[in-house]
DNA sequence: TGCCACTCAATAGCGTGCTATGCAAGTCAC
DNA sequence: GTGACTTGCATAGCACGCTATTGAGTGGCA
C-alpha cells in the first residue's frame, strides 16, 4: 500500500479546509469580515464582553493568535476592547453596532457555503460526515490535553 | 435550526485540518521538514525536476505560494533550482541528496499521523470518511474551475 | 525584423496560524 | 508587607496561504 495524497486523510482534510475557507472568504468579504475573525465573532454574537482567555478556551486557538485577531477586529471597527474594572489584567471585547449587525448575513453566508459544499451528499452522508469529523477531533483532543 | 460551530462542516474541517497539521509538524520537524513543504516533497520524490507551473497544477496551490515554498526549500537545502536549457523562463526543482533521503521517514511520519488520528474509527468508517472528503472536494472543484 | 501577447517566475503586502518571550497585575506564603 | 509564583495580554518573528503586480523570456504574425 503506497502513500498517496489523494487517499491521505491528513492531506484531504487540509485541502478541503482551504476550499471551505476560500469559499467563505469570498462570501463574507463584502461584509467586511474574514475567515479568521469569523469564529471570534460567533462567540461574541453569542455573548459579549468575553476575555481573551475565554475566547482561547472556547476556540482552541493560541493566545497570541486570538490577541492578533482581536487587534485586527478592533482596527476594523468590529469590536472595542475595554479593561475590566475589578482586574487590571483583563481586557474584555465588546461588539460595536456594526459588528453586531453583521450576525444575520454572516451566518447566512456560512450556511450557504456548507449547503453548497455538501450538496452532492445525501442527508445521511452529511450527518455521517459531521459525526466522523467530530469523532476524529475528539480523538485528537482526547490524547494530549485539549 | 440554529447555527453552531460544533455542527458546521466548514468549521469542523478547518479545525481538524489544524489538528492534523500540528501533529504532522511535530513529527517531521526533527527531519528538518514542515507541513508546507510536505506536499511539494511528495511530488518531487515521485518525480524530480518539475517546474513551478507543474507543481501548481498538481497541488492546487497558487503560483506565489509555490514560489515562496520552493525558496524556503532551497534555503534549507532540500532542493536546488536550475534553469531549463531550452526555455529561459523555466526553473526546475531538483532534490538534493538530503532531500531525497527524507522520503522514507517522512512518509512513515505521515502514515503514523493518519493512523493515530483515525484510530477511533472502524475500517468501514475510515473508508467512508476518505470517500466523503474526496466527494466534497470534487464538488468544490467541479464548480468554479479546478 | 519587430512588435505583441502569452507564459513563467519573483516579489510585495497581507491574513491567519504558530512558538517564544516579556511585562504588568493579581495572589499567596511567609 | 515583601518576594515569588501565576495569570492575562502584547509583541517579535516565522510558516504558509492568498491577491496583485512586475519583469523576463518565448513565440507568432504583420
Amino acid at each position: 500500500m503506497t502513500f498517496t495524497m489523494r487517499s491521505s486523510p491528513g492531506y484531504l482534510v487540509n485541502h478541503l479546509g482551504r476550499l471551505f475557507a476560500a469559499e467563505l472568504q469570498a462570501r463574507i468579504r463584502p461584509l467586511g469580515l474574514s475567515v479568521g475573525v469569523f469564529p471570534l465573532m460567533l462567540q461574541l454574537w453569542e455573548r459579549d464582553g468575553l476575555t481573551q482567555r475565554e475566547l482561547v478556551d472556547r476556540l482552541g486557538l493560541e493566545q497570541a493568535t486570538v490577541a492578533n485577531t482581536l487587534s485586527r477586529m478592533a482596527r476594523d471597527g468590529l469590536i472595542v476592547r475595554r479593561g475590566d474594572p475589578h482586574d487590571g489584567r483583563i481586557a474584555r471585547s465588546w461588539l460595536t453596532e456594526r459588528g453586531r449587525a453583521l450576525r444575520a448575513p454572516a451566518v447566512a453566508a456560512a450556511e450557504e457555503v456548507n449547503a453548497a459544499a455538501l450538496s452532492g451528499l445525501s442527508e445521511r452522508e452529511r450527518d455521517a460526515f459531521v459525526q466522523l469529523m467530530q469523532k476524529t477531533i475528539a480523538q485528537f483532543e482526547g490524547n494530549a490535553a485539549g
